[in-house]
DNA sequence: AACAACTTTGACAATACTGTCAATAATGGA
DNA sequence: TCCATTATTGACAGTATTGTCAAAGTTGTT
């Protein structure tokens, strides 16, 4: 490369994610996105040629880690406890500190999808290896004999919930019934008693 | 009254719920509404005042009916039933034949749920007379003996988990879907068996 | 019929946002 | 060091959107 790129891409995505988070993909405007970042509009356009495609970069960017993020919650050996563990953590990443971050993907999914066919598609490959990544785990729930369900139907009926209680975060902004969710999600789910 | 108004109210206000559904609340600008409603951006304004206000008449127009609507489709004697029917409803009509139509509310908490405060009680308000409707018939069917879980964080997870659905919906655009994450999250409630 | 009260209408100003571009700056490689 | 290539910057034009307003229109009431 000759005239190399001055500011860090990794950090400036991770901002935009930040800001689209927090202000939903319409209402964040390529000046707020240049201001939060400190990188002029022009070399944003530069870069990403427009918003669409800077928010294709950066969804993408956000996906690849929060798959490998997810799989990695569902390391434990129970089952359950591995579920439990995962919502116990989303539900935490929800209400962080900052006020008034909501869920990424899933405030994209409401306002985005139907904005062309690529943001679209992106959104479905993400539910899609969310559902992959619950549904294998489900599976090895079977096997261990710790779950007695549909590993497919669950997966993608838990992705629909997780979906649900990112929405809820937005009205209630409250922690303890989005827990009470889930929990009584789990406590309804067919796992199997392991001593 | 003397001036009195030219146009239907009820009827602007659906045709006002319909864009909202399709195209969300910060990509509907007053003059699309003046358009599909054929009344002019002026008469709104002076009718309405701003969006927010627009909005919000919509809004609680659209809550008033959807309450009494869901409240009917749980009559249903059998709780069982009567919980696969209003979902099985719910989901056609957010998979109506209106191609883009999504979930009038679902939108709006996740766009404008921070907008202002008015907006922001508007949404909470909904979510919990849906959830209120949904624990009363959950404690009669308790009452009833059809059903053996906890009424309040039962109803608070249906509500999630509709709003769940009303996200997949986006995404998916897929009925069957749609129907298989109803049937599984019943499937897994407790209900007792009744001859 | 005349009036008061309100609505409708179209025009207007102000602002916000997008996308483009030419001039300038920076930098790795020859 | 010089050059080719790319990034940065600030300005610009074009469009979209909001909100306001005065003039005109409408209608129930007296």
């Amino acid at each position: 490369m000759v005239g190399t790129r001055k500011f860090n891409e990794e950090e400036v995505l991770n901002i935009a994610i930040d800001v689209f988070s927090r202000k939903g993909f319409n209402a964040t405007t390529m000046l707020d996105l240049a201001k939060e970042t400190g990188v002029q509009r022009g070399s944003l356009y530069n870069a990403y040629q427009n918003k669409d495609l800077l928010f294709l970069k950066a969804f993408s960017h956000y996906t690849d880690k929060f798959l490998i993020f997810i799989e990695g919650e569902l390391q434990n050996p129970n089952a359950k406890e591995a579920f439990s563990q995962l919502l116990k953590t989303v539900v935490e990443r929800l209400c962080g500190d900052k006020e008034a971050r909501g869920c990424f993907s899933t405030r994209a999914i409401m306002e985005a999808a139907q904005k062309c066919p690529d943001i679209h598609l992106s959104l479905t490959r993400f539910l899609d290896g969310l559902e992959t990544v619950i549904k294998n785990r489900l599976q090895k729930a079977i096997e261990d004999k710790q779950f007695i369900g549909d590993p497919q139907a669950t997966a993608s009926y838990l992705v629909a919930l997780t979906r649900g209680i990112a929405v809820i975060e937005r009205v209630y902004h409250d922690k303890e019934r989005m827990t009470e969710i889930y929990q009584t999600a789990l406590e309804y789910m067919p796992f199997t008693k392991v001593s």
